[in-house]
DNA sequence: CCTGATCTAACGGTTTTCCGGTAGCTATAA
DNA sequence: TTATAGCTACCGGAAAACCGTTAGATCAGG
């Protein structure tokens, strides 16, 4: 495992640390960690480590646009995403981004250390629980194929989360009531939700709010 | 620090191993660890730590519950909380628990220290930016005297946030129809929220989902 | 230039929520 | 034993959401 150097990048300091000196006990190298996304592109222009660690947490959806861009313009940087839930939004996406493993928070250091050994020998790792919504996802694919909302349609979204009927919503944004029922129903339409509370709940657990 | 014994609980088995070889190479003592307020009970009644690191995630509003218990049960046993984040909602009843500290998990592991070494001579620590949390809780804590669900109605409200109407619940929990509004009626009205979406978003934010 | 996506707007009818008030039954704590 | 809290249940009217459908304007990309 010499000369095999990891990088970690995460926005809980006391994480970072953690599980430095966990890599470190097992005699791993660690040459750095990033605290964001933009701090890490600073770093990756000095130098590339072989292995990303990366944490996403619930709040930033952009951890996974960070691994897409770190793949696109360093290819040959492995990443191994640490994350707490097994969403299926974040991993179509990062697998499509082409990240090589998929641990969650509730892993032991065993699993961890197996990962690791899977992508250094050039493989990839996801972890059991992962891998089963992924198999589901493939199977119930066909039924959302990955809805996308217009800006005006979250602006909508957010507006109905905070209480606010058709009217008031009408009044804030300066267009018609008919208009704004129009995007309303589009977005029940197109998400196939039930109703607004429905929604709110949706947006919420796929990062609109 | 030599005798002062430290008790790690939290579900994230990588959070803990990271930790406990953090502390380990501060030559601090860590006693074991829990994944679970069950297990964490179990341990407890053969051992006494001095200190429990409790970190307190996204879902399980019990770990303040956890809390709450351990201290009524070993008042000795100081409490340093390890957050994601400063919600108010979690401080109030935290420190009303009684818990010596309040770390965030941006924190890194001199400002981990310095609360270890606080609670260890007998003070307490909260980590700045939730002291500041806390004192604008006290100025705007007449505003919202602590809203208290039944049961029912939170049963109720996850029931609205699967997008049921009034009489699917009804049909589902077996009760008529005007129970189900009369609930969600006192909930609007307790609540002070506007309409349904309002209170999936409110819902959100507080935990009950 | 044409196409597709987005934003805008409208109408009529049905269903549901929202609001207010009232009230009985039970279990538990003061 | 009173309260008090929680769950149950009902009614009627106003307001809003929901549904289906249509359609003009604009603007970016092939």
């Amino acid at each position: 495992m010499e000369g095999f150097s990891i990088f970690i990048v995460d926005d809980h300091q006391l994480f970072i640390e953690g599980l430095t000196a966990l890599l470190k006990a097992n005699n791993y190298t660690v040459t750095g960690f990033a605290n964001s996304g933009s701090a890490l592109f600073k770093v990756l222009e000095q130098q590339q480590p072989h292995l990303l660690l990366m944490d996403i947490g619930m709040k930033e959806m952009d951890g996974v646009e960070v691994s897409a861009l770190v793949k696109k313009q360093y290819p040959a940087i492995k990443i191994l995403i640490i994350s707490m839930h097994a969403k299926r939004v974040y991993l179509e996406k990062l697998i499509e981004a082409g990240v090589e493993g998929y641990l969650l928070k509730s892993a032991d250091d065993e699993e961890l250390k197996l990962a690791i050994r899977c992508i250094a020998e050039g493989s990839t790792y996801f972890s059991p629980q992962v891998s089963d919504s992924i198999f589901q996802n493939m199977v119930t694919r066909n039924r959302e194929p990955d809805v996308m909302l217009t800006p005006r349609e979250k602006g909508i979204i957010k507006l109905l989360a905070e209480g606010m009927n058709t009217k008031e919503i009408a009044d804030n944004l300066n267009i018609s009531i008919n208009t704004v029922e129009s995007h309303r129903k589009n977005v029940l339409l197109k998400t196939g939700l039930k109703n607004v509370a429905h929604l709110i709940k949706w947006a919420f657990e796929n990062g609109h709010l």
